[in-house]
DNA sequence: GATCCACGGGAATACACGGATG
DNA sequence: CATCCGTGTATTCCCGTGGATC
């Protein structure tokens, strides 16, 4: 044996105990096939969705519980499955030449983060219905309106989950409600938010955040899935299953920051410093990483590129202004990038900090503080892009 | 030609402060 | 002392334009 294959073989055992991390499967955002913990809730939604199953239109819901809870999660989970089965009995129905009477029922989900318009909430709805790409530009919103009636006349029955309703820079329940009050008869809506429906007349499901014993038991599940075995413990589970106070989001983006942490020193477990650069990458009062990820491509480049800015955190929103104008990997005006940072501050995503004035004159300037966890949207977004 | 939406640009407004004014 | 004014900067608000797509 060469010297060379001997130091391969060194190299290479380097390598295996090396921590493997598989981001997607840590990702606060990631779709779970079975959120674990939460089939009580699961159950009330079925329960809620029962007429379904008889061919007839279920009355509109709503269901609501903390930040972090996992209402995305069951929902996501559910209609997922849901959907699959419409899709095979519907395929059984094409295959037969004759017409038949339709009595499959349609789920789909939404997110008002997204869908912020008459036409978009139209448009998801559709697409999430049909095989064939719907158009987004060139059609009236009135056309898209009778497009989706008819293609609505297929199911026996419609259930519209609408996610994130309420939430600051969304479509109230009332809003999508009455976005939607055209196809009253066609589909019933079941609304996702963080506080409770007010008014209108609905069944409602409430969702508690997690016990520490669940989180615990989410957070080993997911750490399973995306690292090699034995690299996070259950007593580090424990410590960030507390520090979370049962929000599962901001727990499962501090497990992903310890671990990218860990794997940017070569390290094949996390220790004790990993799991505190995880958790303060997570700001306080954070901002859920799936609003940051579903904001027009340019502004989380603007993000991203900010928190490549080596000394961002000190810098007024003028100069962070003019160090971003300057990036090649931004192709937008001083100008545009300015009013994007001011609009992200508003939304709550980057907080603005009064300083102490710099110049003799004028109103003081503020810096920019990232909302949302940072090391987990630059991973992602990497990955994404 | 229609349609939606992101950009760009700029006008309007807010704020902080020192100095002038009543 | 309270208020107003001017100046300079920060922030908000608004709308026309053009790209992309049908």
């Amino acid at each position: 044996m060469d010297i060379d294959t001997r130091i391969r073989r060194r190299e290479r055992l380097q390598d295996d105990r090396r921590l493997v991390v598989d981001y997607q499967a840590l990702s606060p955002v990631a779709h779970v096939e079975e959120p674990p913990g939460r089939g009580p809730v699961l159950e009330r939604v079925l329960d809620h969705l029962d007429p379904v199953f008889e061919g007839r239109k279920p009355p509109d819901g709503a269901l609501w519980g903390p930040p972090g809870s996992g209402k995305s999660a069951v929902v996501t989970a559910l209609f997922d499955r849901l959907r699959i089965r419409t899709e095979q009995s519907q395929s059984v129905v094409h295959t037969t030449t004759r017409a038949q009477s339709p009595d499959a029922p349609a789920f789909v989900y939404l997110d008002t983060r997204a869908a912020s318009s008459r036409f978009q909430l139209y448009h998801d709805t559709l697409a999430a219905l049909t095989d064939e790409s719907v158009p987004e530009h060139g059609v009236s919103t009135e056309q898209l309106q009778s497009r989706l009636r008819s293609r609505l006349g297929r199911y026996s029955s419609a259930v519209v989950a609408v996610d994130h309703v309420g939430e600051p820079q969304t479509l109230s329940a009332a809003e999508v409600r009455e976005q939607f009050e055209p196809f009253g008869s066609q589909l019933s809506l079941l609304t996702i938010s963080r506080s409770p429906p007010d008014a209108w007349p609905v069944e409602t499901i409430e969702i508690p955040g997690y016990g520490q014993q669940v989180l615990i038991d989410v957070l080993m599940t997911r750490s399973s899935e995306g690292l090699t075995s034995d690299a996070f413990t259950h007593r580090q589970a424990r410590t960030l299953a507390s520090w979370a106070s049962g929000n599962a989001h901001d727990a499962l983006a501090a497990l992903f920051g310890a671990a990218d942490a860990a794997a940017a020193e070569n390290r094949d477990q996390l220790t004790e410093a990993d799991l505190q650069a995880g958790m303060d990458h997570v700001p306080e009062r954070c901002v859920s990483l799936g609003w940051v990820l579903t904001l027009p491509e340019n502004r989380q480049l603007v993000l991203y590129e900010l928190l490549q800015l080596p000394d961002a955190a000190g810098r007024s929103v003028t100069e962070i202004t003019d160090a971003l104008a300057d990036r090649p990997a931004i192709d937008l005006s001083a100008g545009t990038i300015r009013r994007f940072l001011y609009e992200l501050a508003e939304d709550g995503i980057v907080e603005r900090v009064e300083t102490e004035r710099k110049h003799d004159q004028g109103r003081p300037p503020s810096r920019i503080e990232p909302r949302f966890p940072t090391r987990v949207f630059e991973r992602l977004y990497e990955i994404q892009n």
